[in-house]
DNA sequence: AGATGTGAATGGGTTCACAGCA
DNA sequence: TGCTGTGAACCCATTCACATCT
């Protein structure tokens, strides 16, 4: 497999979201590249050449085909069945993102959760079964967890994440304030809010192009 | 001014948390570039370059000057005094980020809320006075707020986002799903935690390296 | 006529590598 | 010796531009 972009991918999963929008809601069976651009905050040419990455050719007369570039970009991203996510810290935030989530139609869902507070443990939250962080390891290896959500505090967010690696997960999205040290191969994605919001606050005041 | 990039004040922002660490917790008064990198995920060129662009220099015998760099950087991000965020969107994911968000210390705080939910509005969430959403450009306006959260559902974004430049604001940190259109000028950071996932979940089926 | 697919050019961010310095 | 500061080289993503197709 020839290696792919972090941004690509980004961007290949946000088509796919315009598209099936277009489909269920517009009902429109084709697009152009510059129309998929403009609803996904990208270029026509970088459409066009994202599309040329994962194989999905259109045509000139009508551009791309809906429906087929929606199972082209299932099969590239998504090539399995349902996915099995874990989320460690049941906070505020975090109780938040697994209510936003489930709620979603996605091939991912968030199954299994951990807290070290016993009032919120070995209970159902949302209609995930609930955990004690102790017993993260052999949970996440019998349920085959390759994914997880980190929403503890920055204090204990290392630790986490180091068990979460030891028991075979092997992408992180992290929400704790703090850079994760992760051995080679491990994918971690950081979006500590106060950090975002110090950016957007930054750019917010110096007016700049784009 | 010069333009300065997205990522880079994304790790400038980043060095600050981690130097605050240093200084307040482990009472160190010097780093080296490559302690610096190691724990905010750059390479020590990087920090290096970074740190030129903010005009602040080291010294080879003893690294960088831990408060020196942490008043530089804070002149270099937020000259200002303490400054008001709004959010719009008091759902669950909304509560939590403004619980979490007013925790911490900052110069940044949510100061005003907004939703269409009767129940939800003259009142005060977390501190916050709450307002609705149909007043929202009169009080954007008079309390001169420049950046705003978006956590309304995705139908709603658009119209929200557009009201907030209406009113003033230059940069939305935006939690819909959606991809949002804005005249130039207008900075927005898309933080959809489904797509984020995604991306997570790609990368750690596609066992790649970094 | 207007869109796709794509080699070629461009641009910008990262790394290299080394002079200069304590 | 080991680090900083920085020109130069490198690399990768984006854009340009145009042949091609309907």
């Amino acid at each position: 497999m020839n290696k792919i972009s972090d941004k690509k991918i980004e961007r290949i999963i946000t088509y796919r979201r315009v598209l099936l929008r277009l489909d269920k809601q517009l009902g429109k069976t084709h697009v152009f590249s510059h129309q998929l651009a403009s609803s996904s905050g990208a270029s026509s040419a970088q459409v066009r050449r994202d599309l040329m990455e994962i194989g999905y050719t259109g045509s000139p007369a009508h551009g791309y085909e809906i429906r087929g570039l929606l199972d082209s970009i299932g099969e590239f991203i998504d090539p399995d069945q349902k996915e099995g996510i874990a989320l460690v810290g049941v906070g505020n935030l975090g109780r938040a993102i697994i209510d936003y989530f489930n709620g979603q139609s996605s091939k991912l869902e968030i199954v299994t959760v951990f807290d070290v507070n016993p009032d919120k443990i070995e209970r159902v939250i949302s209609g995930c079964r609930s955990y004690h962080v102790k017993d993260l390891k052999p949970v996440i290896i019998e349920k085959k967890i390759k994914t997880a959500v980190i929403t503890v505090p920055s204090g204990s967010a290392q630790s986490v994440a180091d068990e979460l690696i030891e028991a075979g997960v092997k992408g992180i999205l992290n929400y704790a304030p703090i850079t994760l040290t992760v051995p080679h191969g491990i994918y971690v994605e950081n979006r500590d809010m106060i950090t975002t919001l110090e950016k957007v606050s930054y750019f917010a005041k110096n007016n700049t192009n784009k």
